[in-house]
RNA sequence: GCGGACGUGGCGGAAUGGUAGACGCUACAGACUUAAAAUCUGUUAUCAGAAAUGGUGUGCGGGUUCGAGUCCCGCCGUCCGCACCA
């Protein structure tokens, strides 16, 4: 090979045909190579691949291609989280059907990541929006509903009534719907929901055992699920049988309370309404509240008292004002608090507003008295007072001590309440897997049999009007009841999307025609020992993935319950932005980076040669326009420069800032690569020092691709490569070029197939092996250790490797520089570090 | 408000409590070239100095230690998550 420019619009192509043709990354079925499943997560077929696609997937795939060189069997693949509301916005938009719209976009991606190079099993593809793929899950949709894990209730939704459609709570802003404007509707619907909150517990304990996970999404996780303990318990209220339920984290403070208060949804709240036009207003002034941040902060405390009073459990002659306010949550506990304001702050500041007792009932130290005075509650340790029968205990034996009495006397229970939901799955939407229930006016919602699935979206379909089209279509709905053969209804609502990501990476390992998995190919993969994915995805994916894992378990159709070994969460792709200002009240004015000129000190507008303001480095974004399109990179500088880009520099959980003189340095360093593979020269001879460099990057290229360090790898082959570049020829640097390459293998794989025929192998260095580590060879003969006089470095001095502590010391002694700094004042203690320094104190 | 992460040159960032700034980018100087590109060599924390060298230096203030970017305490700042959660 002559060429001294390696050409990437030659190779790159190759190559990815070398490694389809030869189905260099099948995953291997029939070995007993230990496994190495290793997944990013799906992308949503919007239509384009985006840089930070490419910078997750080149991470999985050097993760895949070095498992796959240390004599792994690598499971690596890839699919598509198809459907969506995207789909159905650009149907109405342009005119599209969602389906074509969706698998035209998939063609196109499919195409973008196939020149990526990745090392993927493409055999194992799959697309949630075909029936192959939801017809299974409809199937474990029925399973889970056979085992009591699906039930229907009625619930609450937000509704757009313009658009006819059900919003997210994201879809809502300051009331309104997203896309409409118009004001959203709270909406009584039947709906489907999954018993998650059954598995709370364990979900929870789980977390524990996630070592490899990132304490962030572990704590997220456990905040979410959010468990708390208490005591549920009731106050009567007074003159009747009828009472208020409450539930309390702080039993142990119940004889400091000085009201109870009530959401203003709840039932009592309704009721009393009904007569009362002024409590009538007031639940309408709780709704209009806001709920950011500031708002709640600054949200004053308030409440409308309603001449009832309760009686205290523990003595039924002290009586409790009871008040709507509006701090207190309908969809939390049971939607009515009682109130202890010495010892919470946001009952505190209610109890100043409507000047209500404040009974300090906790102290720390000496009792001063029972009237808390100040403004902040006291929420710290300490004994109790002021509690009869509790007083001196500490907090933990008094709540103990209520919650044994309130069962005993039977007006409460100890109980735990969890932040976590039910997760409610029904979607009024027309592209989701349709939901495999006939509703029949006898029979009631009656499962599709097993032998009807799976039940397909109709194509025919317009969105024209707003609505669910699946309501409209003139056939799709009507079927007869599975029971009684009359005719009924079919579901037309479909399953949210989270359920399709749930389980796609079970789908991946095993996928049989007639069922959603195997058994034991689950067995073989799973878990999951390399999950990589965007940290958006840290609460709900991750959750309802455990959750349908464990559900799965549960009725006993696999055996794994946490599908994700280790999960690694990537940064961001980030790009300054280029504006400048369109004057008063109006946005700035964004233009792309390839409408630009950088400089070194600011950049300029092509088209007018005028300068732009250089703005922050931001996460890509359309509307800032500081995007990167992968295509034209890659056109520019070929796959393995891009790859080389998103390993380089910034730690793989840290944003990656993009910029055209990073990737003009990972060119160089392609060229510089592919330099040394022309001077492979046959030389002979030794280069004890190259070699020793050599073996040392094996190894610490190895342990940095394992903990996914790949800045730190890529800093060691930039040493290589160095070191390489000055040696001269011999054996040993013929060997340390070839080593070079394939330790690049996994990052730049397609110069290293390139260097690899050139050197005459017709084998694929996708197949090859690992190099060896020679362990002798890792330590150095010759080490340089510091000499610190009183802990300030003086000198630094060479020596054996076997150097013994005596002779370190004489050595540091001899040094003129370290006399100097002693100066002749007496040596306290000589510190001795071996291979690493000695420190003279004086 | 609660919880978490982070703070090191012009920039991205290295550094099991043991020589701070590896490696890359930028910039500058030089070589090659008619010239440019490409490539190569060198310099690139800061202050003083011609240099040798010396002082200072990892957000700020304390502490532990022979020795602290790293550990502890208290601040300041940035970013992220959650939230009237009873």
């Amino acid at each position: 090979m002559t060429n001294d420019r390696f050409n990437p619009h030659v190779a790159d192509a190759r190559w990815q045909s070398a490694w389809d043709a030869a189905q260099t990354f099948a995953t291997p079925t029939d070995t007993d190579k230990p496994k190495a499943y290793i997944l990013e997560m799906f992308p949503y077929p919007s239509g384009r691949i985006h840089i930070g696609h490419v910078r997750n997937y080149t991470m999985g795939d050097v993760l895949a291609r070095y498992k796959k060189m240390t004599g792994h069997a690598v499971l690596h693949p890839m699919g598509w989280d198809a459907f969506g509301m995207p789909a159905e916005n650009a149907a109405m938009e342009k005119g599209v059907h969602p389906g074509g719209w969706t698998r035209a976009n998939i063609a196109n991606m499919k195409a973008q990541l196939k020149r990526i190079g990745l090392a993927l099993d493409w055999g194992r593809e799959l697309a949630t929006c075909e029936p192959q793929y939801y017809g299974h899950e409809q199937a474990l949709f029925l399973k889970l509903l056979a085992a009591g894990l699906v039930y229907r209730k009625e619930s609450t939704v937000n509704w757009d009534p313009v658009d006819n459609t059900v919003l997210a709570n994201e879809q809502v802003i300051d009331g309104r719907g997203w896309r409409s404007g118009a004001l959203v509707e709270k909406r009584k619907l039947n709906q489907w929901f999954l018993r998650i909150t059954d598995f709370a517990e364990d979900l929870l304990a789980g977390v524990q055992g996630l070592d490899q996970w990132p304490d962030k999404v572990r704590l997220m996780q456990e905040n979410w699920i959010g468990k708390s303990q208490g005591l549920q318990l009731t106050f009567n209220l007074a003159g009747t049988v009828d009472g208020i339920d409450v539930f309390t984290t702080r039993p142990d403070t119940l004889y400091g309370a000085s009201f109870v208060a009530v959401a203003a949804d709840h039932p009592l709240a309704q009721r009393m309404a009904e007569n009362a036009p002024e409590l009538q207003d007031f639940i309408a002034l709780c709704k209009q509240g806001g709920t950011t941040a500031a708002e709640l902060e600054t949200a004053e405390k308030l409440g409308f008292n309603t001449g009832l009073s309760v009686e205290h459990p523990l003595d039924k002659d002290w009586h409790l004002p009871v008040y709507v306010a509006n701090f207190v949550l309908m969809d939390y506990g049971t939607g009515a608090v009682f109130g202890c304001p010495a010892h919470d702050q946001r009952d505190l500041d209610f109890a100043r507003k409507y000047d209500l007792p404040v009974r300090r009932v906790v102290a720390e130290g000496e009792d001063d008295g029972l009237t808390y005075r100040g403004d902040e509650a006291y929420t710290g340790p300490g004994r109790i007072v002021n509690s009869h029968f509790l007083n001196g205990m500490t907090i933990d034996e008094a709540k103990s001590a209520v919650i044994t009495r309130a069962e005993h006397e039977g007006w409460g229970k100890g109980t735990t309440v969890w932040r976590l939901r039910d997760w409610g799955v029904s979607r009024q939407r027309y592209w989701g897997t349709p939901i495999p229930i006939i509703h029949c006016d006898s029979c009631g919602a009656v499962p599709v049999p097993e032998s009807q699935l799976p039940v397909t979206l109709p194509e025919d379909v317009t969105f024209d009007t707003p609505g669910n089209p699946l309501d409209r279509h003139p056939t799709w709905k009507h079927a007869d009841c599975p029971k009684c053969g009359k005719a009924a209804r079919r579901e037309t609502d479909t399953l949210d999307t989270f359920v399709d990501s749930s389980w796609y990476f079970l789908r991946f390992a095993s996928q049989p025609d007639g069922a959603p998995n195997d058994a034991i190919d689950i067995a073989r993969w799973l878990p999951v020992d390399q999950y990589i994915g965007g940290i958006e995805h840290a609460i709900l994916h991750l959750l309802y993935a455990r959750f349908w894992t464990r559900a799965l378990a549960h009725i006993g159709l696999i055996d794994v319950v946490e599908p994700f070994a280790s999960l690694f969460t990537q940064g961001m792709v980030t790009h300054e932005t280029y504006s400048r200002p369109q004057g008063e009240g109006l946005p700035p004015l964004y233009f792309t980076p390839d409408e630009i000129t950088r400089t070194a000190t600011g950049a300029t507008l092509d088209a007018d040669n005028a300068p732009v303001e250089v703005g922050r480095i931001i996460k890509m974004s359309k509307s800032k326009k500081n995007v990167v399109d992968p295509d034209d990179i890659i056109d520019q500088y070929g796959v393995d420069a891009v790859r080389w880009f998103m390993l380089s520099d910034s730690p793989p959980e840290r944003d990656l800032p993009w910029s055209e003189a990073g990737i003009e340095g990972c060119w160089r360093f392609v060229q510089r690569a592919w330099r040394l593979v022309g001077q492979v020269s046959g030389a002979v001879g030794e280069d004890k020092a190259l070699t020793r460099k050599m073996h040392q990057t094996i190894a610490a290229v190895a342990s940095d691709i394992e903990a996914l360090s790949f800045n730190k790898a890529v800093a060691r082959l930039y040493e290589l490569t160095g070191a390489i570049e000055k040696a001269a020829p011999s054996a040993a640097r013929d060997e340390a070029i070839r080593t070079l390459i394939l330790l690049a293998a996994p990052m730049i794989p397609h110069l290293a197939e390139e260097a690899w025929a050139t050197w005459g192998n017709t084998t694929l260095i996708a197949d090859a092996a690992w190099p060896t580590v020679d362990e002798s060879l890792l330590v150095e003969d010759e080490i340089t250790i510091a000499v610190q006089v009183k802990g300030k470095l003086r000198d630094t001095i060479t020596l054996p490797a076997d150097a013994d502590t005596a002779a370190m010391e004489a050595a540091a002694m001899a040094s003129e520089k370290v006399q100097a700094a002693i100066g002749g004042a007496d040596i306290r203690k000589v510190i001795v570090v071996p291979g690493r320094l000695v420190n003279i104190v004086i």
